[in-house]
Formats: C-alpha cells, sequence, structure tokens
DNA sequence: GCCAACGTTGGC
DNA sequence: GCCAACGTTGGC
C-alpha cells in the first residue's frame, strides 16, 4: 500500500509541467529538517500531489509518484548551487531528496481556497493556519476524497 | 510588498 | 536549555 504525501514547489523554479517534460526529476533543495525526515520515510511507489506554491492561485495541479528512495541531495556541497550549505559533505550528509515521477497534470488546478472551503479536508495539514511545511503527509481518505472530485 | 507564523542560530 | 533576534515561507 502506498503512502501519500503533498510536496509545495513554487513553478518559477520548478513546475509540475517541468516535471511532464522530464518525466523523472530529484526533489533538490529541502532544507527543513521535518521535510527532510518526512521524505527520509517515502518509499517506492508512494504518491504525490504537486503543489505550486508562492504564486497565483497556489493549489494542486497534478500527481506524481516516488520512484526512488531518499538518497543524500548532492546540491548541499555543491558550491555553485543556491541550495549549496557548508555543513553537509558526501561523507556526511545533511540532506536527503526523492526522485519523482510524472503521473498527471491535472485539467485545472484545485485552489488553496477551494480546499480550504471543503468541511472534509478541515483537518488536512494544508489548509492549517501557518502550514508551511514543503513535505506532508497526506491521510488515505484526504487523497481518496480530492482525486474523487476531479473526476465529477 | 506586507506580515503572520514558524524555524534556526547563538549568546548566556 | 532558554529565548531574543533574525531569517524564511508563503498566502494575500
Amino acid at each position: 500500500m502506498p503512502n501519500y504525501w503533498l510536496m509545495k514547489s513554487e513553478p518559477d523554479a520548478f513546475s509540475i509541467d517541468d516535471l511532464k517534460e522530464k518525466r523523472q526529476s530529484p526533489w533538490d533543495g529541502v532544507r527543513n529538517y521535518q521535510a527532510r525526515n518526512l521524505m527520509k520515510t517515502m518509499e517506492e511507489g508512494d504518491l504525490v500531489f504537486f503543489y505550486h506554491s508562492s504564486c497565483s492561485p497556489a493549489g494542486i495541479v497534478g500527481t506524481a509518484k516516488v520512484c526512488k528512495k531518499a538518497y543524500a541531495d548532492y546540491t548541499s556541497w555543491d558550491k555553485n548551487s543556491a541550495y549549496f550549505d557548508s555543513k553537509s559533505t558526501p561523507e556526511n550528509p545533511r540532506w536527503f531528496m526523492v526522485d519523482i515521477e510524472f503521473i498527471e497534470k491535472w485539467s485545472e488546478i484545485l485552489t488553496l481556497a477551494e480546499l480550504k472551503n471543503m468541511p472534509e479536508l478541515e483537518n488536512m495539514l494544508l489548509t492549517k493556519k501557518g502550514s508551511r511545511l514543503s513535505v506532508m503527509p497526506v491521510t488515505k481518505s484526504e487523497w481518496k476524497f480530492i482525486t474523487l472530485i476531479l473526476k465529477k
């Protein structure tokens, strides 16, 4: 049984269209311990809502799946990377990433405002005030509810 | 661009 | 280990 997740990306940096074109991509640049720890628990085949953040409107734009389990984020010791962290080395990596694979881009964005208006999702982490995690777990019932909306 | 909410850092 | 100061996220 897969687990379910939501991962945020700023579309200017990496969008669902970028993933669609590449088919697969490392999810690099996560520099938050909680998000990192969650990624370390991901398994191949886990399903992911792809979320566009810091844009208008923000919301879920499609789905992807985890195609490679967590491994060291090599951008963390690349001095030319925006994600460089002097405390991370190949011998002792501080940051990790998974690879994800494109599944589907929805015909319409499911906006954060819409999600917040659904009583069924009032307990979803994403819709909670002050929720800033860029990688978060989604429950099976939340996943089913959201994917069912799209089929209507 | 503002700012609330949260995370991280570092002095003590 | 506390907590003030600072930095970041991300919606609006």
